[in-house]
DNA sequence: GTGAAAGCGCTAACAT
DNA sequence: ATGTTAGCGCTTTCAC
């Protein structure tokens, strides 16, 4: 760390005043008198004071970062919330500790100790698909740390959460498709131990009913990668009872099912209808363009930080846990009907 | 900050010992005997004892905190590095302190001072477009707080930096181009004022020279977004003299001219061949896939980290400027011949 | 309205 | 091999 920054007792000692005066000073300390406190101020800015915030937090035992636990960085959608934490942080002047999980459970942990190391005085989570153990988050709220689960959250621990409303965001896309006269609507969906998984299969089904179509097994699937979907959609479309539309789980699925109905000759949307889950970048430069669920990241982003930091200024006072709901939207565009 | 976790002096207390000889058997000091350092270290451990980081960083006055500013997250390649950066610093024990500049100078200007007040030891940055001044990296520098630039460089400022060798990626690329018989081919950049666009510029000509075609300035245009690709492609291809290659400042630009060329009714890559830069997501789901330059982004983010992380402790004493350049790759996808 | 003194949790001379 | 002391830069009683 650099020495030349200049230290309140610097200031002191060339005003000839004490360090708590100068201290005061600086903070608008009102029994302080205005001169000194312009004195001061004045003498600060010239010299380029900047308060050691290592010893004001080591004093105040109140610390200003707050963690952020992401599966992936490199993911649209995570990058995107990302941009929305790191905005209202900035803005209740909070600095965000990144660490990533690469969708690993032992690196999780890691994460965790990583931050509670740092001394955080909160934490954004969003669980990796290989955590099925939750005594590494049960830590953060035994040890007194804020955590705010979102978009991935973690069922077997109490606490705040943000997370998508997928289930009417399924019901909203799917609730389309059948309108448009789909009758054979297929799910492509993740491991259903995965809330967000499971709710949009909830909104799926729920469409389905709506528009009185029955829900068949074998439309849904497992497939919520690029070579699952270059594995799983070529077989569904040999079936004799083919797919007049795919559901997917996020914009990379969908976007390669787009390519496999093609390349096996449907044309999209006229024989087969297809929306994504996330409207990232992908979905403007298919051809045609796809159809997809924006999740608000963003938005979601904001909300999580600002959630975390009411809990840790104490201004959300509610006992309980605090749950919100990210509306969706569904945008269209030509890869369906 | 939660207050629950037990310090130096509460293991002293409790083993009669004092807290400095605690101190010492925590870091396997030698001069502690075997036997203590085993207590002690028992100790610690049976009750989640955790140094606090504030506290010996204001001790020891170092810090393991590095800051990092880009122009966005969001980017592909901008989080591609993000997360090599991660990767190394997570290896050193360094914590990351990421801010965003979004392309805004004044933002940039409030990251440094933002990372400057959290004491952090070193500053990896990638500049904003906008930035046309550069005081506030200066002041990082005369503040004695390490400063590497990735990506974006700043020529205004003399220190440590980590490229892309754009030089030869375009200089491949538009080889590669016109090793395939193209003749006129397009190149869309940035502002002539960023090296990253400059220098590709450079190879561009360089490609060209040596298949002895003349470098047309109606060719070479400033399209960097798809809002430009969109108003500029249409317009080039009116001409009389339509390119039968565009290279590509980045994929973006390069999957809306790709659409842009295919609405105009040529065919990709029969009649115009398309390159972008970056080599990411967008790549594998347009039609036809598109060939890109592939600037490693990760491993740009790992090396950037390297040289800060060595600069801090000391290790990369050379006294000068120290450049590393990261080399490219020419991906062949389906939109070049 | 200002100063003196103590202490946050840790480390590092300097002692013994 | 261990303890004592002092101090990093700051805030916060408690004085006056």
């Amino acid at each position: 760390m650099s020495k030349q920054y200049i230290t309140l007792k610097d200031i002191a000692k060339a005003l000839n005043l004490s360090a708590s005066t100068v201290s005061r000073a600086m903070k608008n300390n009102p029994a302080i008198s205005a001169e000194t406190r312009e004195l001061v101020q004045n003498f600060a800015r010239k010299h380029k004071y900047k308060p050691n915030i290592l010893a004001m937090q080591l004093r105040t035992k109140r610390n200003t970062t707050i963690g952020v636990i992401v599966p992936e960085i490199v993911h649209y959608f995570f990058s995107t919330v990302l941009a929305g934490i790191q905005a209202e942080a900035e803005k209740e002047n909070y600095n965000i500790l990144i660490c990533q999980s690469n969708e690993d459970y032992k690196k999780e942990i890691k994460c965790v100790q990583t931050l509670l190391d740092a001394r955080v005085s909160g934490i954004l989570a969003s669980q990796s698909k290989t955590t099925k153990e939750y005594d590494h988050f049960q830590e953060i709220v035994d040890n007194n740390v804020q955590l705010v689960f979102f978009d991935r959250i973690c069922t077997g621990i109490n606490t705040d959460k943000v997370v998508v409303d997928d289930y009417e965001g399924a019901l909203k896309a799917v609730d389309y498709l059948a309108s448009t006269g789909c009758k054979r609507i297929a799910f492509l969906g993740s491991d259903s131990d995965l809330p967000i998984s499971n709710n949009r299969r909830m909104g799926y089904e729920s469409a389905l009913r709506k528009h009185k179509i029955k829900v068949i097994k074998s439309l849904i699937k497992e497939c919520d990668t690029r070579e699952l979907a270059q594995k799983i959609i070529p077989d569904m479309l040999n079936e004799s009872n083919t797919p007049d539309a795919f559901f997917c789980i996020n914009d990379e699925v969908a976007a390669y099912c787009l390519q496999a109905v093609k390349a096996v000759g449907f044309r999209v949307p006229e024989d087969i209808s297809i929306c994504g889950f996330t409207n990232g970048y992908l979905t403007e430069v298919t051809e045609p363009t796809l159809t997809s669920v924006d999740q608000h990241g963003f938005e979601m982003g904001i909300t999580a930080a600002r959630l975390l930091i009411d809990r840790i200024e104490g201004k959300e006072t509610k006992k309980g846990v605090v749950s919100k709901l990210i509306k969706t939207e569904l945008v269209l565009r030509n890869s369906t009907r």
